[in-house]
DNA sequence: AGGCCAATACTG
DNA sequence: CAGTAT
DNA sequence: GCCT
């Protein structure tokens, strides 16, 4: 501990002063200079706010701003030392934690000391132990495991019904079964009932008994979540600040790709070995990280990027919708630094559709329930109703058919029940709705309609702004229409995930395949490289062997492509998926699924039902199919419990 | 050291 | 065409 | 970022 050199005693010491009884101005005018230059660092954040964006980051009157969204403060993970004033007294410590959110256990790992120790390590020029200047804190429950026991979330789950309604039928079923023809949605009304109970990390210390529930103490699913969000804050930045194909890209894809992987893995991480096999997406930078995370629970990778003043300003501007890492990049280079100052200046935006985005950025910012997307859905399809009587059907896609408890916008597919053209069917039901006071403003909007037929498919696709609830949030709303022959391709496009789409065709690639929103066919030769197309923007140009794969339904797309089907709720890239991508291709170098000749034959019979015959039996895997509703529930259980909260412990049981 | 990069649609 | 979006 |  003792060291000789003066410039180093504070080496590897990351300072946080606790501003309380003017403790702060003390230390900045007299410490802190004394602290640097004997190798220490000083820190003027104690926790970093992170919310998938940032939310402006000092805001103490955050009333309306995302109270139950997804937003989060984390321990700024560098900090080892809290400085405490001598004076004060360790209820109103207690109270200053609580105000920032900050729970016992989160402090754990640090050095909790008064000033004393710093300016008498000074005097001394020599590192005093902490031991001796501990500033003691603790309230209740400071005797920590006792309270409960080692494993938080073994108890089986009993079966839950399916968050998400059935899957949409096919178009025609529909039409068959007579007049009742716009689906109603069954009034699934249970979630939305349960009261969101905010953030663990303060149920922590609201409740009862004690969960020191730190990173490196004992595996769990919380500590899952929590590195998934590791991962997804590190692609979140890279994304921001990647404004070319480059490496910065590039990480953006692997953390991605990471962060769905962790964030599904369906039981407790225990070890880094447990990662190790990801063979692909697991290299020693990874491993790297998630030992950091074990240690000390965050990356001083993403902590330094985050309190990066350039990688701030582009995730604030990014929350304008259309402004993106480029857009970014200009503003910034123009002096601007936050979303306020974009909006006293908004003439440095370059576009109009940007500048009216920018009422929108505190709304969007918000997630909705799944009851409020299923009341957007039944005024919607009654628009559509009246307009189109029995000729349309609409259903919900994106992450609410993914069985998410939330979501940030409302996605709609629109397919006619018979073979007529796309017309201009949603041009008539948002000026409807827009009438109605649903629609407030439309983002985007394809101009053929089916008139210009200027592409070769007839689709259509709207983006636009909506207000489900009198006096509610404005909502993001998509809305595509495709023609029937592609509803199972558009389908499988608009309910994602973007990584599960990714994966899927980039497998389909390497089949031999192009998979995209229109069809599934087989690829003759390629033209370009895939570099070269992404650089200048534009697709590789494929040539495709016969008629497009017909296939009616997903479930027909995932055979074709040598795949077992996924249901909504399993559509991410987990452990597994990567894996069996990999033994479908294998099968195919086997010859026995891909004999050459072609995905279809002459006869155009698809192949899905040509492979039944021939079925290699293949190993089951485990079934995972509600692995992601069940923890989201199981979530909530523990929550209600923690919070006390009986009611919503019991709604929360009976759902499963 | 250098390749990898989903596929497509709209804006300005 | 570059940029942003899905 | 990971892989060859």
């Amino acid at each position: 501990m003792s060291q000789r050199e003066p410039s180093s005693i504070f080496a590897s010491c990351c300072l946080f002063f606790v501003p309380m009884d003017g403790l702060s101005a003390r230390a900045t005018k007299l410490m802190k200079p004394r602290v640097l230059e004997m190798g220490g660092r000083v820190e003027d954040q104690l926790t970093v706010i992170f919310s998938g964006d940032l939310t402006q980051q000092e805001e103490d009157d955050n009333d309306v701003i995302d109270l139950e969204q997804d937003d989060e403060r984390v321990m700024n993970p560098v900090v080892t030392h809290l400085i405490v004033a001598r004076s004060v007294n360790s209820d109103s410590f207690l109270r200053y934690l609580g105000r920032h959110d900050i729970s016992e256990a989160m402090i754990a790992r640090l050095h909790v000391v008064t000033d004393g120790w710093v300016t008498d390590s000074i005097k001394k020029k020599q590192r005093l132990n902490e031991k001796d200047h501990q500033f003691p804190y603790h309230s209740v429950a400071s005797s920590p495991a006792l309270s409960r026991q080692a494993t938080p979330t073994q108890s089986p789950p009993p079966p839950s019904p399916p968050l998400t309604p059935p899957d949409p039928p096919l178009p025609l079923a529909l039409a068959a079964s007579g007049g009742a023809t716009v689906p109603r949605v069954p009034a699934v009304k249970m979630e939305a009932s349960i009261p969101e109970v905010k953030m663990e990390v303060c149920s922590a210390h609201g409740g009862g008994g004690e969960e020191e529930e730190y990173h490196h103490t004992r595996p769990s699913m919380e500590r899952n979540r929590r590195l998934a969000k590791m991962f997804k804050q590190l692609s979140s930045v890279y994304k921001a600040i990647a404004t070319e194909p480059s490496q910065d890209f590039q990480r953006y894809r692997h953390y991605s790709r990471i962060s769905e992987i962790v964030s599904t893995w369906p039981e407790p991480i225990e070890s880094v070995q447990d990662l190790r096999p990801l063979r692909g997406c697991y290299g020693a930078k990874t491993d790297e990280k998630v030992n950091e995370f074990f240690r000390t629970g965050s990356s001083q990778r993403l902590a330094h990027l985050l309190s990066d003043e350039r990688t701030k300003a582009f995730m604030e501007f990014q929350q304008i919708w259309h402004v993106g890492a480029a857009e970014s990049n200009k503003l910034y280079r123009r002096g601007l630094r936050t979303l306020a100052d974009v909006k006293r200046h908004p003439e440095y935006l370059s576009t109009d559709l940007q500048r009216r985005c920018l009422k929108y950025v505190e709304d969007f910012q918000k997630k909705m329930t799944r009851a409020e997307v299923e009341e957007a859905h039944q005024q919607v399809c009654s628009v559509a109703e009246r307009l189109y009587p029995g000729e349309l059907h609409i259903v919900l896609t994106g992450s609410y058919r993914r069985g998410d408890a939330q979501t940030k916008d409302i996605d709609f597919l629109i397919t006619r029940h018979d073979d007529r053209e796309v017309a201009d069917e949603v041009n008539r039901i948002v000026d409807s709705l827009s009438h109605d006071g649903f629609m407030t403003d439309t983002l985007v909007l394809s101009p053929g309609c089916g008139f210009g037929a200027k592409s070769e498919h007839k689709s259509v696709t709207f983006y636009g702004v909506c207000r489900p609830r009198k006096g509610g949030p404005l909502r993001r709303i998509d809305m595509w229409m495709q023609h029937r022959s592609e509803y199972a391709f558009a389908l499988l496009h608009c309910t994602g995930s973007a990584q599960f789409n990714i994966t899927m065709r980039t497998h389909a690639d390497k089949m031999g395949l192009q998979l995209t929103q229109h069809k599934l066919a087989k690829v003759i030769e390629a033209t370009g490289s895939k570099q070269g197309a992404r650089r200048s923007g534009q697709s590789r140009n494929l040539t495709h062997e016969g008629p497009p794969i017909p296939c009616e339904t997903e479930e027909e797309i995932f055979t074709a492509m040598g795949l077992r089907y996924r249901p909504p709720p399993q559509r991410f890239h987990d452990r597994d998926f990567g894996a069996e991508c990999h033994e479908a291709i294998a099968h195919r170098k086997l010859t026995w699924y891909w004999p050459d000749g072609g995905a279809v034959d002459s006869s155009g019979e698809p192949l899905a039902k040509r492979r039944k015959k021939d079925d290699i039996p293949r190993p089951p895997i485990v079934d995972q199919l509600l692995v992601r509703q069940q923890h989201q529930l199981q979530l909530k259980r523990e929550r209600a419990m923690a919070a006390g909260n009986l009611k919503g412990a019991m709604m929360a049981l009976k759902g499963a």
